[in-house]
DNA sequence: GTTTATACATACATATACGAATGTAAACAC
DNA sequence: GTGTTTACATTCGTATATGTATGTATAAAC
């Protein structure tokens, strides 16, 4: 009706990316419409139509919440603090990651959101690039910590940190994807940070 | 126009099943219309409601087309052949599902469908369940395997069977995701059969 | 204090999708 | 060879989604 303050305006904003979160979550990313998310952000199309110009800009902005915040996280953890077990530090960032999601429900949904409540189809195929960048970014960073360790005679002769680094990403993209699925809790959620031991127990020598 | 014979209402509806998948691939499930499918079939939308009541019931068709095959391969090479070397049955079973994707440009599509084509909301969960049961099938068929080979003392001591099934199940989810989402090749496409072999030379005694 | 740009709400035009109803010609049962 | 059912195509009514255009009250700029 009125116009709101540079602050307000910001909130509104901000509360149209939690609707859309909250809605993608239930009906998926394709079946949202603008409509839905207006209607439990509490706004009209009108106002959404201002703050962004389509729903994919809504995606990307609620994106942005949780893998810039990854990157970041993988960095500390992985480059940065050199003063722990390189192991360890591989350990903390696995376990760090399943704790972010069981601690923040934000982190949960939007993970859920971009695992298995959207199609990647050619509008979105620029988040598929950035979704391979990033893994590619983590390989690398993984390969960096056990090349450390092995520089540390840490790590079996006969095994590779290249090699390792792309296995302990993989299992760990597997256990992303199945923690996700497992809305129950049974198969995965409950047991994540166990199999996650399990896994660097296969790689310490 | 004209009502045509047993066999050759069959045979479109195989082909509607065909077109489903060409255009799922390109537009993604939920976009992805009656019209369009029937179009692309070279049928209209009645012959579609002839065969199938909703889209959902054509998807359920498209996948079973994959799954099925699936359980019959992971039994045949992991339970029934007792013949070879058990971490060799379980290295025949993950390159085998490599060299279908590879072979198979229907597995493929199919995959990719699911995998990143697809949103898994309330109508789909039924398909969420089967996943997490077939998952649950494969864990244990492994499990089973890695018993065998603990048995024959082919594996390090310290390492149980149901850890290695898990690990090695994760670890093939995670490839076989980033398998269909790398369609360039060069990340994890090419390299597939070389990671596999790197996994199991990690479990290997 | 007036002007202007902002932050929306409302209204409209267009397009698209669905499911059902109906039509129809030929296959099949007898 | 007639009747019935099948395998579709066509048509229709309705609902829903999108983007834009327009209206409007107020915050901010001056």
């Amino acid at each position: 009706m009125a116009r709101k303050t540079k602050e307000d305006a910001e909130l509104t904003r901000k509360s149209i990316i939690i609707a859309a979160r909250e809605v993608f979550l239930i009906r998926g990313v394709s079946r949202t419409t603008m409509e839905h998310i207006a209607t439990q952000a509490g706004v009209t199309r009108g106002a959404i139509y201002w703050h962004f110009t389509n729903k994919t800009e809504i995606f990307q902005a609620m994106r942005e919440q949780v893998f810039l915040p990854l990157i970041d996280r993988m960095d500390d953890t992985l480059l940065v603090d050199n003063s722990q077990n390189p192991l360890v530090q591989i350990d903390n960032f696995l376990c760090g990651t399943i704790q972010l999601l069981n601690n923040s429900l934000e982190t949960r949904q939007i993970y859920e959101i971009m695992m298995i409540k959207c199609e990647y189809v050619i509008e979105f195929s620029v988040v598929l690039q950035e979704i391979l960048l990033t893994c590619s970014g983590i390989e690398e960073k993984l390969r960096f910590t056990y090349e450390k360790a092995k520089e540390q005679g840490l790590l079996h002769p006969s095994h590779e940190p290249a090699q390792l680094a792309i296995d302990t990403q993989l299992f760990f993209i597997g256990l992303l994807h199945m923690w996700v699925k497992d809305s129950d809790g049974n198969h995965f959620r409950n047991r994540a940070i166990k199999l996650i031991k399990a896994h660097m127990s296969l790689i310490i020598r």
